[in-house]
Parts: structure tokens; C-alpha cells; sequence
DNA sequence: CAGAAGCGTAAGATGTAGCTTACATAAGCC
DNA sequence: GGCTTATGTAAGCTACATCTTACGCTTCTG
């Protein structure tokens, strides 16, 4: 439980296209499945993923339900790649240092 | 050819632990297997993913092959989280703006 | 209450990622 | 040249992710 989830969730094409659309706003199950090449239980699948994620949460709404971006499972992975950004450019800025040895004039 | 190899690459747990291992300095394919409960093909596999995704740079030293971090494949997903960041969070905040409808005392 | 709207869940088919074993390749050593 | 070290590649197997079709469950409407 944890950045993994998140990780494997955006690992798939038609999620990431799902998450971006909703960030132009809260949307119905229908209205996400609207236009893609998959049917709508497809789509009710990988929006299951995305709630087991906690990259996007439902509210149901009379016999509708609307989705929206979660901001736990998003802060989760950026807390991951943060700290993974750190390390390696510090990895970085060594092997460039060390680049050096045995050179010169 | 972007960050969808690199969101892929990073989709399993061997290859995050590579990476990992990888931000403490450059080390050959055989260090990096050390120690890992699967075979040595697995991780030369796994290697090639990593390479294939620009996550890491490959050089001939002798018999070895010494891996490193590359700068590019990580620049190339953190550009794509930057920007889906951006416009989540723009999402909540315009949320939590209309959850005020009809609200009041 | 009957019917429709809106979704989720179940079961089964299929492609593919990741593993293993066996083999190939390249560089150093004597 | 032959042997060892270090590593990648190929072939085949298995498990799992994702799709489809069929069905079940709520909620609104007349």
C-alpha cells in the first residue's frame, strides 16, 4: 500500500488518458467512457484501479457516479520520485566530479 | 519514444531496485545481480529494459559493463509528472472553490 | 410497481511480461 | 591458441493484465 499501485495504475495508456481527463474537471463514469476505442466495462475496470490507487475518487450522484483526482495517491508518488531525483542527481554531480581523474595537463 | 517507456520501466520492483542501487554510483551488471533472488539472465533483461527506456548508460570497461544512471529518461518523466501535476492540483483547487455552492449560514 | 438509466462485477479468452536454462560473444590471461 | 571471466541473447514456459459478453444492482420516473 503505497506509491506502488500508483506506479503500476499509470503504467497503461487508457488510465493516464482517464486521470487527464479528469483534470480538467470532475466527470461521470460514462462521460470518461464516452469516445474511447474500449467498451464501458473496460473502462469501469481500470477505474477501479484507479480508485485502489487513491489516484481518483467516486461519489455517487442519484445513479450516476462522478469521478474526481485524488490527491493522496498523487502526493504518495511525488514523495517517491522526489526523494529518487535527489539521490540520483547527487549521483550525478559525483560522476561528473569524478570524471576528472587522472586528467590535466 | 518518450516517458511511457520510462512510467513501464519502472512498473516492477527488480528495476526500481536497480535504479536504486544505481543512485549510489555505477556499478558492472554482475554487482548489480549480486544478491538478487532471481538468475543473472533476469537482471541483464531487466538491464536492457532500463537502457531501452534511457534510465541508464551502458560502458564496456574491460569484460564488464559498468551501468549508470541516465539524466534523459528520468528528465523525460519528470517533465510529464510536472505537468500533470500542474493541472491537478489547478483541479483540486477549483474543487475545493465550488464546494462552497449554496453553502452559508 | 414496472421500466429505463447508469454502472459495477463475473467469467472466459488472449496477449504479453518476466522467469529459467542453454548457448553465443567479447575481452583478458597463460 | 585455448581457458576463464563477464555478460548478452534465444527459446520456451507460466502467470497475470486487459479485453469482451452477459448479468446484477441501484436509483430515478411514470
Amino acid at each position: 500500500m503505497s506509491y506502488e499501485a500508483a506506479i503500476s495504475a499509470l503504467d497503461d495508456a487508457t488510465r493516464r488518458l482517464l486521470l487527464e481527463r479528469l483534470t480538467a474537471g470532475p466527470l461521470s463514469a460514462g462521460e470518461l467512457a464516452a469516445g474511447l476505442p474500449i467498451s464501458r466495462p473496460a473502462v469501469s475496470q481500470h477505474l477501479r484501479v484507479l480508485r485502489e490507487a487513491n489516484l481518483v475518487h467516486e461519489r455517487r450522484e442519484g445513479t450516476k457516479r462522478v469521478y474526481r483526482l485524488d490527491p493522496s495517491g498523487l502526493s504518495q508518488l511525488r514523495a517517491y520520485f522526489d526523494s529518487f531525483w535527489q539521490r540520483a542527481l547527487t549521483d550525478f554531480k559525483d560522476s561528473a566530479d569524478n570524471e576528472h581523474e587522472g586528467e590535466g595537463p
